[in-house]
DNA sequence: CAAAAACTCTAGCGGTGCTAGATTTGCATG
DNA sequence: CATGCAAATCTAGCACCGCTAGAGTTTTTG
């Protein structure tokens, strides 16, 4: 019964093989470049073995976003582990900026295309809650009395709200830096009510 | 020559009437039913017609777009003028949020699509300037010593941020107000730095 | 070795944004 | 009022899109 095994092994590579085209033609050219013709000529199949894997492009897009999730937590992780609680939530949330920055397509996977996930249910991918709870474990220590999930998911808010206008020319690039300083001292001082 | 000068009032009556049955088609069916033949059906005209008023699809969609900075613009005045100085953060802030739940597709064309509109310059479109004046009135009494435009851009990406994340499933819609009661509270409250 | 099952491909459907060139319309002139 | 011209408009089509039916090939099974 090894045979099976191995085609099993083999279908595996291969749909990874066009996940991670996808990701590589959307981070070269941008996501309108990922055409089913394109991406099916870069693995040298034809069109209909994409939709014995995914159900649709969709599929694909959402695939590519959910490796994204898994980057995304462990870069977050670092940065958290590697700064000293007062100083985590800036860690991280550079970090998530830097993230959005360097791999735009990637981003836009995650969070700007209609990816049909479960998001912030019990349901949601292991390495999306991974991601948010890196970002809670930053905010916890400004939380005060106040909802902790809630409180992370208005930081969170923000920070792809900046990402997000910053990248689509509504905010100046220049000082994206320093708006970023500017949300975390609404967020790392006093509590008010 | 007034015969010339009734050419160019039809014209510009074509014009509005193109702009608006794009806007109506998007708020009833979404942006990705505005195709240019359902478009040129509408206002009963041919495809061309469309290309002779504007350079593609993406140049209608940014006309559709500068209508509702003004729209918006017009909602967030309303708001702020007509609550106390300390209530009008909270006022702008719930005029943006329905304003944005209201109209979702025009929403859309004004912050997630790609317009290519000049934004935070002295050449933005006026409407758009006045909108971002609404809210930095609204937040000024909350600025502290920190630069006034920096603050307000931050606070707008914040909103726009929930708004965004919120209609995308990414977070759960129901707590969205408790989300930007948690929000307003953090730029309400006493400046920290 | 043949039959059957699994797999992959070619070819095509109905749609998209956009445009070249034919055709019609309406104005200015004789 | 007729006619020639210019402007406005339409028809028809291009190259592309996501997606799929059915033909053809390969592999497994009896």
């Amino acid at each position: 019964m090894s045979i099976q095994g191995r085609k099993e092994r083999e279908r595996a590579e291969r749909e990874k093989l066009i996940i991670t085209a996808a990701r590589e033609l959307a981070e070269a050219e941008g996501w309108e470049a990922v055409t089913t013709r394109r991406l099916a000529e870069r693995v040298e199949y034809s069109q209909p073995v994409l939709y014995s894997h995914f159900k649709g492009k969709d599929a694909i897009m959402t695939a590519v976003a959910l490796e994204g999730f898994a980057d995304l937590a462990e870069e977050l992780r670092a940065a958290r582990t590697s700064a000293y609680a007062a100083g985590a939530l800036a860690a991280v949330s550079a970090a998530y900026a830097a993230f959005a920055d360097r791999r735009p397509a990637l981003y836009d996977a995650m969070f700007r295309q209609n990816v049909d996930l479960p998001f912030a249910t019990p349901q949601a991918p292991p390495a999306l809650q991974a991601g948010f709870g890196e970002l809670a474990e930053a905010v916890r220590p400004h939380a005060g009395g106040a909802d902790l999930g809630l409180l992370t998911e208005v930081f969170w808010a923000a920070l792809h709200g900046l990402v997000t206008l910053t990248r689509g020319g509504r905010l100046p690039g220049g000082e994206h830096g320093r708006r970023i300083e500017l949300l975390l001292a609404r967020f790392t001082g006093p509590i008010s009510s």
